[in-house]
DNA sequence: TTATAGATAAGATACTGTCTCATCTAATGG
DNA sequence: CCATTAGATGAGACAGTATCTTATCTATAA
């Protein structure tokens, strides 16, 4: 499968778990990512929110997202210079592919670090970033 | 060698054969990236600029590194929302690593896609990005 | 029910980047 | 060397994304 990703309920959980609140806003955001392997962006997020919470603050999206990524729950990529975000996948490393229209993304289930690590052992190597950009079938 | 790259003298006959201007500030902006293997920003490069140039627009330094880049004389990726801009490389494909303190580049020839496009045959894939970030020899 | 830590709205603010328009200048040819 | 002009620049308005401050509100637990 393609959906081995943290859930509504892990999600709700884990707010509890460090102290946090559980309002109907944040369950509604963490909805809106769990029900898609998608990358959606604030704006995406604003928009679905706003026909339910009139006159909901940005500032809330932007709160919700951070926090909802430093506990795990999202997982974030820069596209275009615009931060979106995902579901977290909770399974082995892995890379994605990200459709261009809709953010869909698929699983890539290689990673090309272990070969190349041996080549910096003179730097200090934290982090890699590898995603195949492109259209989907339903989109292509 | 790790610098087989567009270099000050090919990017000048660029601009001069595509009916673009030879300024001085295009010099030196080109000169700005020509002597190192870094990724720098629009501010760095405003920093450059602005002792020689005094009150130098922002719009300046933007539209010629956007001219740069649709002329190839420069690459460009995006980190942490702000772009970043190095002299283009101008040999077979190839990834970097990057510094995250300094900007400075080292070359990856290893790319993951040709086992990986097999996987995607009802995708249309158009691009990739592998980069490897972490801290360079001097600055870890 | 009350106390309170955390959540929210509103608006100001910051930062990166783009647009318009008037002015200026490098390059060309006479 | 001068005139012409396409292209370059400066100035400031503007747009989009994201953050900060502050007063108010509310979910949660005692
Ligand atoms: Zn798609
Ligand atoms: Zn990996
Ligand atoms: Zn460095
Ligand atoms: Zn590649």
């Amino acid at each position: 499968m393609d959906t081995n990703k943290m859930n509504t309920k892990q999600a709700l959980n884990l707010l509890k778990q460090n102290g946090y609140k559980y309002t109907g806003k944040r369950e509604d955001m963490i909805h809106f990512f769990d029900k898609e392997n998608r990358y959606r962006t604030a704006k995406d997020l604003l928009h679905h929110m706003e026909p339910n919470y009139k006159g909901i603050s940005v500032d809330t999206i932007y709160r919700n997202l951070h926090l909802f990524h430093s506990l795990g729950i999202l997982e974030s990529t820069d596209l275009n210079g615009e931060k979106h975000f995902r579901m977290k996948c909770d399974h082995h490393h892995h890379h994605h592919f990200i459709c261009k229209n809709c953010g869909e993304t698929k699983e890539i289930h290689h990673c090309p670090m272990d070969k190349i690590v041996q080549e910096l052992d003179s730097y200090e190597v934290e982090d890699h970033k590898f995603e195949i950009y492109g259209f989907c079938p339903a989109c292509k």
